[in-house]
DNA sequence: GTTTTTAATTTTGCATTCATTTTTATACTT
DNA sequence: AAGTATAAAAATGAATGCAAAATTAAAAAC
């Protein structure tokens, strides 16, 4: 009832339970970018025939998690540079507007919620455990999301983060960077506190250009999710 | 090559052909906000087995122009005033966006092309043409999106647009409006040649939010696609 | 020994089939 | 006669089967 997700009922039907999960496969990593999944594989992964596997690919695709070629099958789709060029400043339009209707419409017990993650996700920044302030991290960008009442707004965004974890995920950037996304979160939380609209999208933004910048160089320095070649595995 | 379109490789492989095809069908009012489209119907009409069509029906629904019920088929989706409420501001958002981007980044050529685009949509008001105004409206707004070298934008945008066009299409609002909106296309083109990015996001931001309270007054005021009840074909 | 050609295997695209659920039609009860 | 219960028909969810395409393996040519 009070799920501001997708159009899906919960995770009830076996399609959505099977795009989640192959969702959950692809962003948690578990496969490189550029590598071919065959169906055969993921139907003895996941106990099902081809026929609800390639409806759940089909809509992956559309998402733009897989790239889908004509007669030869499913690929973890690579995120290059210029995918993340156009991303960004979309995400950024976003999470701009996302700002200013949140600060609007958020409520006391939402700030609350947030705060409580806001420091959550700072002790696991002090103790550097990368994998829990990610999740922490993302936890905080979609409550955001969900205080702005917009549940469009949500949707698109939560796609295109969701494109963007393929380059980010435990791809451990620059403790320099990381130190910086913490104090760009302080501001955040300072923000929504004071529920200054303007304010808080002006550090979205920079947070999110900031953010940018680090994928970006995620992705070119070398060993990413995005990188398929096996030799790295060679003797 | 040249599509700046979306992830399908062209229209080459038969289930972009359906998927555009269906989409086509809904988005050009052949169906009714709410109304059951059973599969055999579609099976029939793109004479297709129901393993592409479930296909294509899953991803359509997973862009929002259909509801899917378990065990109990597909609905075209039914556009609430909600909907058009949260679509819009997101809409603004983006093509704020593409305000800024396309001053940036347009060329003349694409420039002429729009001006020539917007000629003939003139014309087709002066005629009160109003289905070819609203194909060249269609046009000059997605050549706005193109101009941004932006394809992610671009997608995005035009999926949002696609489930509005659902409330929009052949809802004839009042000439009132009308006049004004191919006013407010007159600025449009006006800071275009100047290359005046925030006048652009200005007016854009204008136009969209005009035209949303145009949508919601369609929505609101009865016979609208969104209407599947049949009484109204009673005698 | 390397490259090209041909055959075998695998994989994908789509149609068909079967089981389950929903809907419609018919019969029954009060 | 109205409403409920039962049965028939239709529609959906998912597995299987078959043809076409692609990948891999093997054989032949140079």
């Amino acid at each position: 009832m009070n799920d501001s997700n997708t159009f899906n009922t919960a995770s009830s039907s076996l399609h959505d339970q099977i795009v989640g999960h192959i969702r959950e496969m692809i962003s948690s990593g578990e496969f490189m970018g550029g590598q071919r999944v065959p169906e055969k594989l993921l139907c003895e992964r996941l106990s099902i025939s081809r026929t609800p596997l390639r409806e759940a690919l089909k809509v992956l695709a559309s998402e733009g998690l897989l790239d889908l070629l004509p007669n030869r099958g499913a690929r973890i789709a690579r995120l290059t540079t210029k995918d993340v060029d156009e991303m960004f400043p979309v995400m950024g339009a976003l999470e701009g507007l996302a700002g200013e209707l949140s600060s609007q419409h958020i409520t006391d017990a939402e700030i609350d919620e947030i705060r409580a993650l806001h420091f959550q996700m700072a002790a696991h920044h002090k103790r550097r455990e990368i994998r829990e302030y990610f999740a922490l991290n993302q936890q905080i960008h979609g409550k955001i999301m969900e205080a702005t009442g917009n549940a469009t707004l949500g949707e698109l965004y939560a796609s295109l983060a969701g494109r963007i974890r393929l380059a980010r995920y435990r791809a451990n950037f620059s403790h320099l960077r990381w130190d910086q996304a913490m104090a760009e979160h302080e501001e955040i939380l300072e923000a929504l506190l004071e529920r200054d609209g303007p304010r808080l999208t002006r550090i979205l933004k920079t947070h999110l250009e900031n953010t940018c910048t680090s994928v970006k160089e995620i992705i070119n320095s070398g060993q990413t999710p995005e990188d398929k070649s096996p030799s790295a595995n060679d003797a």
